[in-house]
RNA sequence: ACGCCUGUAGCUCAGGGGACAGAGCAACGGACUUCUAAUCCGUGGGUCGGGGGUUCGAAUCCCUCCAGGCGUACCA
């Protein structure tokens, strides 16, 4: 909708013939402060073309420009022209936009079906599911729904990390010093106990590191006591991390792990024979890369396969299956060389959709003290910090608002919100420092902020049913209304952009802003107060802004409840 | 040693080459007989890591240095 108003401005500057429209469609930006306008065209490009100064090209641009229909105000401010559409057409546009049933408001055809698989989450088998393994689960799963929104076809695929050596290891650690019972009453923890243990006594006794790899070959070439364990860890694992998925309302087309291209290696490792791409090195198969990277490493010594080997006959097999248009792996920046070299296998290998494959990157979850390490035990679980999370809200509930129904379920919306939101908001390349204080705040800038906006709305709405809705565009006047109807104008946008970029964070936010605006209206505009007209106009501002936020919150994969 | 990433208010972070660099937390002072105070208003707080360069214009692009993180073939 708002494109209409920039191509509308680009084709009025490209008259001056020495710009085309798209060039100054570019240009355009947003004034500093709302009350300049809506959009705002920089003259500095154009004075160069023309030789003249700035601010009297932007002069000479307002004058012309103001009158046109669209726009109530164009005014030139030194060298900007800075352009207020017409409120009575914007709010005509965008409540009709928002509150129209034809179209989702927000969501658009774009990806025309095109298939994109997304590699995310993929914890590994027998190990707890910690706080590091929630950023690739909430941005996987929200940028899933973002590209479904967009029109695209969305395969979510667990690579679960169900294969390697460390499964050798477990299963030595297992032999030496596991017990069943225990196993069965408290699976993960119990393995992630006797895995500690291996590599605390793996230090003092280097053989076990050996025991641990023989273990593996063993289970790689079908060894039944090994496989017959290893069944056993991933099954049990499987059911604690179903549980978790089901809090997070996380979905996976497939939950293909690494042990599922088990059948599929030796095929890619042909190819790559047949190519000439394979060298032998120490005992080992390598892919050579060249000098700016390491030689991507297929088979180890003894002749077992490494995590690059699965991802290459993975990358094979998926495309295979759905020609995707794009292939986005949300998996840690420490893992950047590994996807470096094996995009660059798969180039070598003559596929031509390798660069259709993209890692998708993100910081480390990190304590003060350090990384975090599966190894030594320092871990912190994403089901103690959901439980806390939710405990606190039901805590907040019972004070604030103690008459509330379905207490638990409401707490759950919040607390699980709240610790979604926190991995969300900013920019996923960043380090974050583990803080209890900081998951277990609920005001300022979080999803309970966010959700409490909304709350109050429905709690307006539900004492005033029905209203007028024909659209009164005249009648919003405060400034607090205009910035509410061009924050819900940017929506579309704020949702393309974090498409665009793989960054959930721009939507989250984007509904950051829209909720402060919400709460300055808020306090300035009585609802329910107002006479007549502005009640009923007010109403339906306020019913737009709860469908938007509500569906931005859904696309992060948050809930928005109706009270709380 | 090399490669990648990060460095913005006391802390956590936003900032699509553009107009006086913005939020939240913390601190202090205000606003609940009025649509839910998980909110809102106000105050203080900045050599945008340092130094060069490109540009009419740089937190943003380039170079360099410094600091931190991660990675650098038989883990994933």
């Amino acid at each position: 909708m708002m494109e209409q108003y920039r191509k509308t401005i680009a084709g009025a500057i490209a008259e001056t013939g020495v710009i085309d429209p798209a060039e100054a469609e570019l240009l355009l930006e947003f004034p500093p402060d709302a009350s300049m306008g809506d959009f705002a065209f920089p003259c500095f490009t154009l004075a160069r073309r023309l030789k003249q100064p700035p601010h009297s090209i932007a002069e000479t641009l307002a004058a012309k420009l103001d009158g046109v229909h669209l726009f109530s105000k164009v005014t030139s401010v030194g060298p900007y022209v800075n352009f207020t559409i017409s409120r009575p057409l914007l709010a005509q546009e965008v409540l009709s936009s928002v509150l129209g049933e034809e179209v989702e408001y927000g969501h658009s055809d774009t990806g025309n079906g095109k298939v994109v698989v997304i590699d995310f989450s993929s914890p590994n088998i027998a190990k707890p599911f910690s706080v590091g393994h929630l950023r690739s689960t909430v941005i996987g799963g929200a940028l899933g729904r973002i590209y479904k929104s967009q029109g695209y076809e969305v395969v979510g695929i667990n690579h679960l990390g169900d294969w390697g050596t460390q499964f050798g290891k477990l299963i030595a650690a297992f032999k030496r010093w596991g017990s069943r019972e225990q196993l069965r009453a408290q699976p993960v923890s119990h393995l992630l106990e006797i895995y500690v243990k291996f590599h605390r006594e793996a230090e003092k006794e280097p053989a076990l590191e050996e025991e641990g790899r023989l273990w593996f070959k063993r289970l790689e070439e079908g060894n039944e006591d090994a496989r017959l364990l290893w069944e056993q860890f991933r099954d049990l694992s499987l059911e604690e991390f179903r549980r978790i998925y089901s809090l997070l309302s996380v979905e996976f087309e497939h939950f293909h792990g690494e042990s599922f291209y088990n059948d599929k290696l030796n095929e890619a490792i042909k190819v790559l024979e047949n190519k000439g791409l394979i060298k032998e090195s120490q005992g080992a198969l390598v892919v050579d890369l060249g000098e700016e990277m390491p030689p991507c490493m297929l088979k180890k010594q003894d002749g077992a396969t490494l995590y690059a080997t699965r991802e290459i006959a993975a990358a094979i097999y998926r495309y295979g299956q759905y020609q995707f248009e794009k292939m986005l792996y949300v998996v840690g920046a420490d893992q950047s060389l590994h996807f470096k070299q094996v995009f660059a296998v798969l180039e070598l290998m003559g596929f031509e959709w390798a660069e259709k494959c993209e890692h998708v990157p993100f910081g480390l979850i990190r304590f003060e003290d350090g990384k975090m390490s599966t190894r030594q035990g320092k871990v912190v679980l994403l089901e103690e910090v959901l439980n806390k999370a939710i405990d606190l809200s039901l805590d907040i509930i019972k004070q604030k608002n103690p008459g509330l129904e379905q207490k638990e379920k409401v707490a759950r919306q919040i607390g699980i919100g709240a610790v979604i939101f926190a991995d969300l908001a900013n920019d996923r390349i960043k380090d974050v420092e583990f803080e209890w204080e900081k998951v277990l705040d609920f005001s300022g800038d979080t999803a309970p902020y966010i959700q409490y906006a909304h709350a109050r709305i429905c709690s307006i709405l539900r004492k005033e049913q029905p209203w007028e809705k024909t659209v009164p565009g005249e009648i919003y006047s405060s400034p607090e209304e205009e910035r509410l109807l061009v924050s819900l104008s940017r929506f579309p946008a704020a949702v393309s952009r974090s498409l665009e970029l793989n960054k959930p964070s721009v939507l989250a936010r984007y509904l950051l802003d829209l909720a402060r605006d919400f709460n300055h209206f808020y306090h300035n505009c009585p609802v329910l107060q107002a006479e007549a007209g502005l009640r009923n106009a007010r109403l339906l501002l306020a019913m737009a802004v709860r469908v938007v936020l509500a569906r931005g919150l859904r696309l992060l994969g948050i809930a928005a409840p109706e009270e709380m």
